[in-house]
DNA sequence: TTAATTATATGATTTTTATCACATTTTTAA
DNA sequence: TTAAAAATGTGATAAAAATCATATAATTAA
């Protein structure tokens, strides 16, 4: 069992705040999971006993609506924490995150991870700015749901997964989604985004074959995200 | 100049966890403002140099979208705070505040709510609360604007303003707002709103004389909500 | 390997929503 | 008080997006 002292993912998430001593407690008590893709990390409703730190893979974090169509929320990667909002309200988790590939994550009781919020500001201080970061975002996710077109809000999409994974050697972008995937992203039926896909490829804006998509003219899909 | 000790308000937010000599010395930095129906809290882009605390009256908090359209993303009334977010993540706010009545509010300055945030646990795991909660908010907000059409937002929306803002003596419900908001909350065309409006109307499910709106038939609302 | 299942693709059509145009009412300010 | 401005309302039309149908390609499991 690795130690979280040792591990190199605590850097990229507010548990570097963390002090030698809270880490080594932290290590005794954690447990590391491996997640086949597909499988889910937990689902809607369940109530969490604690946060994921995500140390390898991708997952989507999604939520079904009323109208029994799914949407997704975020995609949560490698460096990433997950849960810890459901614990800090203390109230039932109301997303699902399911693994996109297989995964490795390591699995924070709940009352180690409450124990330090409450002992280390700077630790608390850290996860506050997350959370205020990750509400500024969710506005402006708000906004384009409810002011932009679906191409434009394909295209924002396709810009935001290259500038959060990044390209392969193939210039593609670094993950792979399904079809219906990606219209839960943007909030669409998949023949629709699958349409407006051919679309952007018939203009050499973008191409892909199959799950691998690389944006070919990146400064014609920004003025498409920005409704031109 | 009244003291935050002695104030009522502060039991409806995260002031109440604060000490009483951290009161006094809030009292003692903070201080009170008259804000007219109209005018601006403060704008999109603006660095926010303290928290507002609402003693009284309504504000609505928006975005302008790359579209140039406008998005209502919250109403901040009686009892809450507004600007923790910029203020923690140390950005100028993404956000404008206008006020939809005469207000009262009173404006604390940045590092004293900041000092009591590092300094105070038990109120800076309250902020962290709240925020919790209002990302898990955000979340059905995001669901809610990517599936839903727009007659089940109004009625959604229609069903939220009633339950925070009450009815009065009339059985309407306890905030005006133009057209233009309304369909500015749901993401709409203002024709669109008023066109839906008035179908509600007209199938006497709500009334309406101007800006005074009462719900006649919940349960039918709460349908149409769901989708049926 | 092959049949079955699932994912992708595209056409035709319907539904939803936005836009434009204009009339009427209400509010505001001179 | 009254003219101007803003808000509300409604019809006609266009644009956007969903739905349904069906074909083909890719993946999965027996």
């Amino acid at each position: 069992m690795s130690k979280c002292e040792q591990c190199i993912i605590r850097q990229f998430n507010s548990l570097k705040h963390l002090s030698r001593e809270e880490l080594v407690r932290m290590s005794n008590c954690k447990t590391s999971k491996i997640i086949k893709k597909g499988e889910p990390i937990f689902d809607e409703g369940e109530r969490l006993k604690g946060v994921f730190c995500i140390k390898d893979g991708v997952c989507k974090v999604s939520k079904m609506s009323e109208n029994g169509r799914n949407q997704i929320i975020s995609l949560v990667t490698k460096g990433d924490l997950l849960g810890e909002r459901s614990l800090i309200s203390d109230e039932p988790s109301n997303l699902k995150a399911i693994a996109l590939e297989d995964m490795e994550i390591c699995f924070i009781p709940k009352e180690e991870i409450m124990k330090d919020l409450e002992k280390n500001p700077s630790f608390s201080m850290s996860v506050l700015k997350d959370m205020a970061k990750t509400l500024k975002s969710a506005d402006n996710v708000i906004v384009d749901m409810a002011q932009k077109t679906v191409k434009q809000r394909l295209a924002e999409t396709l810009l935001n997964l290259e500038s959060k994974f990044g390209t392969n050697e193939n210039d593609a972008i670094n993950v792979h989604l399904s079809r219906e995937d990606i219209a839960n992203i943007i909030g669409t039926a998949t023949e629709s985004a699958i349409r407006l896909l051919s679309d952007l490829k018939k203009k050499k804006i973008i191409a892909f074959k199959g799950k691998e998509i690389s944006i070919i003219n990146l400064n014609e899909l920004e003025k498409i995200a920005q409704g031109f």
